[in-house]
DNA sequence: CGAGATTTGTGCGTATGTATT
DNA sequence: AAATACATACGCACAAATCTC
């Protein structure tokens, strides 16, 4: 039940433990559409900016994808590809740019790896398809 | 110069583009604060609803930190600690949990190392404070 | 120290556009 | 063609944190 006391926490963190909630215990499947902003909306009393938000931050922590004309869906797990990057190499993980999200078609809230090679260049790998592997 | 005509980029995008540019060519340098929600509604004619999407945008790839009472500042990078994974690691990424967040005080729009041993144990380690570093 | 101004955070209302079903 | 659902974009009010005087 979301309490919209104030000093409390924000209503829209509430709804989006909720539909955490449910999503990481499997109540709604990968796959598996949520409840459409009106329908939220309706069952807690609530602005459709505030429902927005809630699945604002469900988003970018990569737990659901918007498909416009169908709603919500939870994320399925995409089968991760290994790698095992170059002798010597530096690995960071940041969030795309803009363009680099448009090359490897990332979801919001996806970040990626950028693997340096010793000799100074840059390759990056989408977040979510891949895992790294070290040798041993 | 921002440009509402319909079927172009969002109004949004366009003055995210505007002040991405301004931060990774330095014009705005790191710790840096940038102008106000109000200023930038004044100078483009904007929607305060407009210019905070705008800014989410910002936050979300990890530019920029927004201080309440302060303003949007341009986010310092931290020195990175080197790590080297025990040999056979598997190293994932992701966006932290709402727990994590609080337990490594993350910003926003920051990722983190998730590191698997054989063993099965996960460590976690924030994106903006560690590289990874391939034996060689 | 306090008072007021500034700035971001939260929450709601409304209208219109676009893509999918 | 129509209904559904999300996307964009304008508006308002008040709360909370910070800064300045």
């Amino acid at each position: 039940m979301i309490n919209p006391r104030p000093g409390g926490p924000p209503v829209y963190l509430q709804l989006a433990e909720i539909l955490r909630t449910r999503i990481v215990t499997g109540k709604i499947a990968a796959g598996q559409a949520l409840p459409s902003e009106r329908t939220l909306q309706q069952e807690h009393a609530l602005g459709r900016h505030t429902v927005r938000k809630a699945m604002a931050v469900l988003r970018a922590e990569g737990l659901v994808t918007f498909v416009r004309g169908t709603g919500m869906v939870a994320r399925e797990r995409a089968e991760r590809q290994r790698l095992v990057p170059p002798a010597g190499a530096a690995v960071l993980t940041r969030m795309p740019s803009s363009e680099e999200r448009d090359e490897f078609d990332l979801d919001d809230g996806v970040p990626v790896f950028a693997v340096r090679t010793p000799e100074g260049s840059e390759q990056v790998f989408p977040g979510d398809r891949w895992v790294l592997i070290w040798p041993g």
